[in-house]
DNA sequence: CACGTTGTTCACAGCGCGATCACGACCGCA
DNA sequence: TGCGGTCGTGATCGCGCTGTGAACAACGTG
């Protein structure tokens, strides 16, 4: 999947370029460095689906994920952060503890259950 | 049966991933622990049919269930309680006491079943 | 060279998860 | 009716996974 070959990718209100390296937010740009634009093509190019640390680190960084390497989780957070400034009523993406991250547009958060509510 | 490698499991309105870790019910994603969603898969992977809770053990934790292991009957309700919270008209995972839990979207009726039909 | 930006790594905080326990409801049976 | 076995369910607790801010190095630019 090869998402540097489609012209855009649509989510929610995300509209991603992937060979311009542009990213709409609502009809605006959004600035973002290489690695932080490389993963969310990575996320969109999935989108819906839950994807994994080592499938995100080697879409984005292009190598096998090794033991003990924060570098999704900081760049998820700085994703995350320009996103939300952008649209802050919405949140993207989600964190499936275990398996990895997914960017969902729509739900804004998925059921959350603690234990039988008190 | 290895669960983990067919695409999608489909019961009733819930919708599996086994490789994504996710689950959708009716459409949208649901957060489970990597437990619960093993158990789900387990359970998943023989819907309609009852599965002894050594078979769950086994299938999701890799072992043999030790005597006294409660694990099972606890995410069997950790699993419900999110289950309902995502579908509350629809009960999906069924007792049968003395024998094991049993998947079943339809279904409400837990009968002691020698069943008869089929 | 001075400076702002970016990429990488580290350290710490917070919380969810997994394993277990405890108690009570329910049921079949002698 | 008392007893033992089976289940449901809330609670506890340690640990691992994640979130997050910050330090530091590597560049690119004027």
């Amino acid at each position: 999947m090869q998402a540097t070959e489609v012209e855009s990718l649509r989510v929610g209100e995300l509209e991603i370029r992937p060979r311009e390296g542009l990213v709409l937010a609502r009809g605006h740009a959004l600035t973002l460095s290489v690695r932080e634009f490389g993963l969310l093509v990575a996320l969109a190019s999935h989108a819906g689906r839950v994807v994994s640390r080592e499938e995100l680190y080697r879409l984005t960084w292009g190598g096998a994920l090794r033991c003990g390497d924060r570098s999704c989780d900081v760049y998820i957070h700085k994703l995350r952060a320009k996103l939300e400034r952008a649209l802050p009523d919405q949140r993207f993406i989600h964190t499936h503890v275990g398996f990895g991250y997914r960017l969902d547009p729509g739900a804004s958060h998925p059921f959350h259950t603690a234990s039988t509510g008190r």
